[in-house]
DNA sequence: CTGACTATACTGTATATACAACCTTATACA
DNA sequence: TGTATAAGGTTGTATATACAGTATAGTCAG
């Protein structure tokens, strides 16, 4: 016992526990408070506390006079944060899983010198994996990584952890780039990702910088049917939005 | 005036009207329960949810035993940031032009009364826009307001000001959620932005808060071969990385 | 002066109760 | 058959009360 665990948290548990395992599906109805106070032998503000919070952190939504269901949760990555894709998907209550095309060392060239603010550059490392949820592609990864930056970023068996794992434990990361584009897939993009040549996809072109020098520059591929970029934040309280 | 709003969302439009204001810097303490209690009127389990609710949307921290403080306001991440097209386009040194092709009010129905989170919208104002670059469309909008938010919206003409210039002189933006992602253009996408059948488009999804109600829905359509998205930001030392 | 104790203020949680608004379903009635 | 009404379940809000845990300021004994 004592768990020192606040009734409404266990409530809010047991409830997150059902949807994460998929035994809630999205749509479901969950108990009603009335039906937790008996199940709980709590009372109807405990509960209440519990599918409140639940729902404004945006796993249930509510409706007065008929219920709480189980909300609809988007295949959705975060835009602006470094997030690790496979916490993601897990995060979903799905299988990841990945597959290692390419890992090696590789020469510079003029391109990729000016990619990385580094003339000199003389070799980088490159991995192209393939991230898949349930067993279907949602994200190619083709990454070039500074190796003066992460010197061990090779010695990593990908399978187990994720490039973004690795470089996040590794390095601070000071700023970030992004750009964001539609594309329609080359033929080895369609190949690895398994789609159609006419399926758009969104390509997320980053780059990431710590202590001064680019750290690493990552395009992700993601189909369009399958993923799309999500972000969501407060913005500052006093007005940081001239005009 | 009265909106027949909640106690509790009195209390928490007060604070915040003060943190946004300037009125009371980050830092700074704010009323304690029993206070609030006595100012307001109002029970002391009604003043604990505003704080609470506040806190756990990032305005305010707590302190058991202590007291509650204003929050530091974050770092606004920014690919997202609200950015004026017309304003973006002239500072490329290139001319801005704009067709106004629909601007009205529309009845709510299920779908948008969701978007919007409030069952009870009857009617939303919609605007569909082409924005030019050098006479070249680069953007279709197809936005849908909250009247009981800027309810002058329609009396703009846009030729002069775009709708985001509007909306942000009329309120201020608590919370913005973004959706991007790769479409092939439907056939009036297709004529409206002057582009072939094949070439993909971005499509950015955004709702934005004020004062807790969303304030509008804008779907903007960029054809890939004119427009990327990018943004480039420092990290904040906390923060920005989730998990 | 220092350390232990106490009083006080504040947040955190939990309960019991109440009323309003909303929705669905069953029932009664025309 | 169609419509109005009633009943019951559901969420939304608000109050009064209680007790626990934490931090601070002040008091008192050594």
């Amino acid at each position: 016992m004592s768990d020192a665990q606040p009734l409404y948290a266990k409530v809010k548990d047991h409830i997150l526990e059902n949807i994460r395992s998929g035994a809630w599906e999205a749509g479901r109805r969950v108990p009603s408070e009335n039906e937790l106070v008996e199940s709980f032998g709590i009372s109807r503000m405990t509960a209440n506390r519990a599918l409140r919070e639940l729902t404004s952190e945006g796993f249930l939504s509510r409706v007065p006079g008929v219920g709480t269901f189980v909300k609809e949760a988007p295949a959705l990555s975060s835009l602006m944060e470094l997030r690790n894709i496979a916490e993601e998907i897990a995060q979903r209550g799905h299988r990841y899983s990945s597959r290692l095309i390419r890992k090696g060392v590789i020469d510079s060239n003029p391109a990729l010198a000016e990619e990385f603010e580094d003339r000199g550059i003389k070799q980088l490392f490159h991995i192209v994996i393939v991230h898949e949820e349930n067993g279907v592609p949602v994200q190619l990864e083709d990454r070039h990584v500074n190796p003066a930056v992460a010197p061990n970023f090779l010695e990593h068996d990908f399978t187990e952890t994720t490039p973004t794992a690795v470089l996040l434990a590794a390095t601070p990361v000071d700023e970030l780039e992004h750009t964001v584009e539609a594309t329609l897939p080359s033929t080895e993009q369609q190949r690895l990702l398994g789609i159609a040549a006419l399926e758009p996809c969104l390509a997320l072109y980053r780059r990431s910088w710590s202590r001064g020098k680019v750290a690493t520059v990552v395009t992700l591929t993601y189909p369009a049917s399958r993923y799309a970029l999500y972000s969501r934040h407060r913005t500052s309280a006093r007005g940081t939005f001239s005009q």
